[in-house]
RNA sequence: GGGCGAGUAGCUCAAUGGCAGAGCAGUGGCCUUUUAAGCCAUUUGUUGAGAGUUCGAUCCUCUCCUCGCUCACCA
């Protein structure tokens, strides 16, 4: 497992060894910081306002940190720039303070990628750019393994990288050597952070309370999806990981909680793709009393809310379209939305032959195995979904492909149920919830039916959800969103692993 | 799972069926306000792995590995 080291890695060890044998502690236990980068230097700036003009501000010291992101030793003197969380800022080193021993020091055991504590005071470098004169400094930590950017160059403030990392293999497997190198990286997930921070905040002004479920279940359910098992030893027992939060939220509606909302991971057995991920962050949230009417309106809201408060706008640009969070949003029924799209109307189809023959003579493709469901979802897919762009609605669904939603009143073929689209990506997905539990068993056992006995997708029926309901729910309205969806959204990103710090990736075949 | 593409130095990339290169990084030296610092000198390779064709393969062929794109799958 241990691999040859390389001759830099060779040289940085030697390094460590001389720093050793000189009694400098190459990993001290304890640092000390004043300031953040960003802070001394907005200390200074201020000083300097409230200095006459020619003078130099009062000499305040200042114990840094961080880490080494370009060196200049030029002999007699040293610049350097050292990165912390918030910032970079210039590094001075000149001999007249720190003695010939010192500037060696610095020069020949520091490298690139080093953490160093650095004491002194501020001033201004002939050139303006606001620096650390360095009385004194310290190592906190060497860097043995070369951080893989070579260079960057600071213009009008902004960091030039060149030669950055960006083979997506090394960044997605050794995603701390991207952070380190790639600010924008960083920034991706702070923007997640405030994304997450903001959803809480709109759910919890509305009275919301967060709550926590199983993630091993006994059973699966609530979503279409192959689970992943595993199995606890000492119990002897097979347990899936969640494929939804959805039973066990609503079961918490029938113990007198209202609103609820889980932001966690599901767990999905399948194909990864730019969009997929086989565990991701979903926001699941069921509040009593409304409907999918409501939780639409919401759901607008919450969009638009949560970019204002992560980006401060609700104009986000995605795949070089300008798009538009604000509500309204566009809404297409969904029978209309087919007719339109494929001169197919569903509505004169209730079974799964009548639909293909109708699709066959529209030229249409279309699997001859699926329900009327499927056929109708697919041509969702295929022929709706692009071109949802703008954000946009779809609702009233096929009722055989949505076993959890209630359906609507004289239609019963159809069901109270959407789902939001933008940048022709599904983003969310909620209901007019299915309450009645003589009903909710009749679709279990629908299900049980309408797909195969081994069908990992056919949800194993949940009688303790059942007997839950038996109690008795109050109707509700669900809703379910995929966060690192919002996020891809929010930063301009097609790629879902962009989004996540450590996105699945195939085990390397090494040892 | 299918199709297409890619894999060369620590990083970013060249190159050719005939000794594998550059910039940056590294190393040694000079340099007291630099900032991709500069100047001089210099090191670095299982060309993803394995096999085949060939006098000779990084290049052509095959298998495998990994990544990317795409299709399928994904209420």
């Amino acid at each position: 497992m241990e691999q040859e080291k390389t001759a830099l890695e060779q040289n940085r060890l030697e390094k460590l060894n001389r720093l050793l044998a000189a009694g400098i502690q190459p990993y001290p236990t304890r640092a000390e910081v004043t300031h953040r980068s960003v802070d001394a230097i907005a200390d200074f700036e201020n000083r300097e306002k409230q200095t006459p003009p020619g003078t130099e501000p009062e000499k305040v010291a200042v114990t840094l940190a961080g880490r080494l992101r370009s060196m200049r030793p030029m002999g007699k003197i040293s610049f350097a720039h050292i990165e912390d969380g918030y910032g970079r800022i210039q590094i001075f080193f000149r001999i007249n303070d720190l003695g010939q021993e010192q500037m060696d020091l610095f020069a020949n055991e520091f490298d690139l990628g080093d953490y160093i504590q650095v004491t002194g005071y501020l001033f201004r470098t002939k050139t303006g750019e606001i620096t650390l004169y360095v009385q004194s400094f310290i190592m906190l930590a060497k860097s043995i393994l070369p951080l893989p950017a070579a260079k960057d160059e600071v213009v009008d403030g902004e960091v030039i990288r060149h030669a950055t990392l960006n083979d997506p293999e090394v960044r997605y497997r050794q995603r701390y050597a991207d952070l380190a190198v790639n600010p924008a990286v960083r920034h991706i997930f702070k923007i997640r952070a405030e994304t997450i921070k903001a959803l809480r905040q709109f759910l919890d002004e509305r009275d919301f309370i967060e709550v926590e479920t199983p993630i091993l279940q006994p059973l699966y359910g609530g979503a279409a999806a192959r689970p992943f098992t595993t199995h606890h030893n000492q119990l002897k027992q097979d347990l899936y990981l969640r494929i939804s939060f959805e039973l066990y939220l609503k079961r918490l509606l029938v113990g007198g909680f209202e609103r609820v909302y889980e932001i966690g991971r599901d767990f999905r057995n399948e194909g990864v793709s730019y969009k997929h991920n086989p565990e991701f962050t979903q926001l699941e949230y069921y509040q009593a009393y409304a409907d999918y009417l409501k939780i639409m309106d919401q759901t607008e809201q919450m969009v638009a809310y949560t970019a204002m408060q992560v980006l401060g706008k609700t104009k986000i640009t995605y795949d070089g379209h300008e798009i538009e969070l604000a509500p309204p949003w566009k809404r297409v029924e969904m029978r209309e939305g087919i007719i339109e799209a494929t001169g197919v109307d569903i509505a004169l189809h209730t079974n799964a032959e009548s639909l293909k023959a109708a699709m066959q003579a529209h030229g249409l493709k279309f699997n001859p195995n699926a329900t009327r469901g499927k056929l109708i979802d697919g041509m969702l897919n295929e022929f709706l979904e692009p071109n949802f762009i703008q954000p946009t609605f779809v609702y009233n669904y096929p009722r055989d492909i949505s076993p959890l939603a209630k359906s609507i009143p004289g239609d019963p073929q159809t069901v109270e149920r959407f789902e939001g689209y933008i940048g022709g990506m599904e983003l969310c997905n909620a209901f007019t919830e299915l309450n009645d539990p003589l009903d909710q068993e009749a679709r279990f056992l629908e299900m049980g039916r309408a797909y195969a006995a081994d069908d990992e997708e056919n949800n194993p029926l949940d009688e303790d959800y059942l007997r839950a309901m038996s109690y008795g729910m109050p109707p509700n309205g669900g809703f379910g969103m995929g966060v690192d969806r919002l996020v891809m959204l929010l930063t301009g990103n097609h790629s879902i692993r962009e989004v996540i710090l450590f996105p699945h990736l195939r085990s390397r075949g090494e040892e």
